[in-house]
DNA sequence: TGAATACTTAAGCATATGGTTGAGCTTTCG
DNA sequence: CGAAAGCTCAACCATATGCTTAAGTATTCA
């Protein structure tokens, strides 16, 4: 529970960052090195560093040396860990607004 | 698009702290006023009332002021739109993975 | 009215994050 | 071999986060 808890929050974290969201959509077309995730960004390659190692460390994409570049890839499981708590949650939450059908519609709510 | 990038900066960010995914699971089971959701922790009722405030920011959740309590509760649609941001991204993965079969499996020497 | 309740705000503090520059380490190639 | 490529690491810095305590505001109720 603590474990699910810190990968929690380390994967979500991860999200949390436009450009490391980026950087995952690049992945998702394919495997890049480092200095090619950096290529959309004006940051320093040693920033695209670190986004590299949040998003390694929060098990959201795996990486691997090869000779002297670093080759990433996704990781679908860490997305499904995610994706799946969340998913739990909108469900019952999504009960909870089936129950309480038109209490949610009231007007005071349009802000 | 950055409205989007913004908005799931927040959204992310307010998951990635297990106290306000714990609240969060709190509101699952119906709205709770401040006080009520700070109930389960050690933390100062001030504490708490910054972890509210994330939440609402990030659009997780909705309050209303009744009296001199908050009423807090869930707002399924933000969850709904960082649920969809990641099933669609783990859609892209599968697919890639699915594709690429064995190719991401082959044992890379190329020393 | 006056006290209790329930937030709300402000200030201060320790730590974390995200960026920079610059140096260093392998690996590759002429 | 020696230089270039590609990453890695270490400092340093500015800002953000999350917590505390203390004080302030607004409601409720005896």
């Amino acid at each position: 529970m603590v474990e699910l808890s810190i990968s929690l929050d380390r994967a979500f974290h991860a999200l949390s960052d436009a450009t490391r969201r980026g950087m995952l959509d690049r992945l998702s077309r394919g495997p890049a090195s480092v200095s090619e995730l950096a290529r959309p960004y004006s940051s320093s390659l040693a920033a695209i560093h670190q986004h590299v190692h949040v998003l390694e460390s929060s098990g959201l994409i795996v990486t691997e040396k090869h000779g002297r570049t670093r080759q990433c890839r996704l990781s679908p499981e860490a997305v499904l860990t995610v994706e799946t708590w969340l998913s739990d949650r909108r469900r019952l939450w999504e009960d909870r607004f089936d129950h309480l059908g038109k209490l949610l519609e009231t007007p005071e709510d349009q802000t």
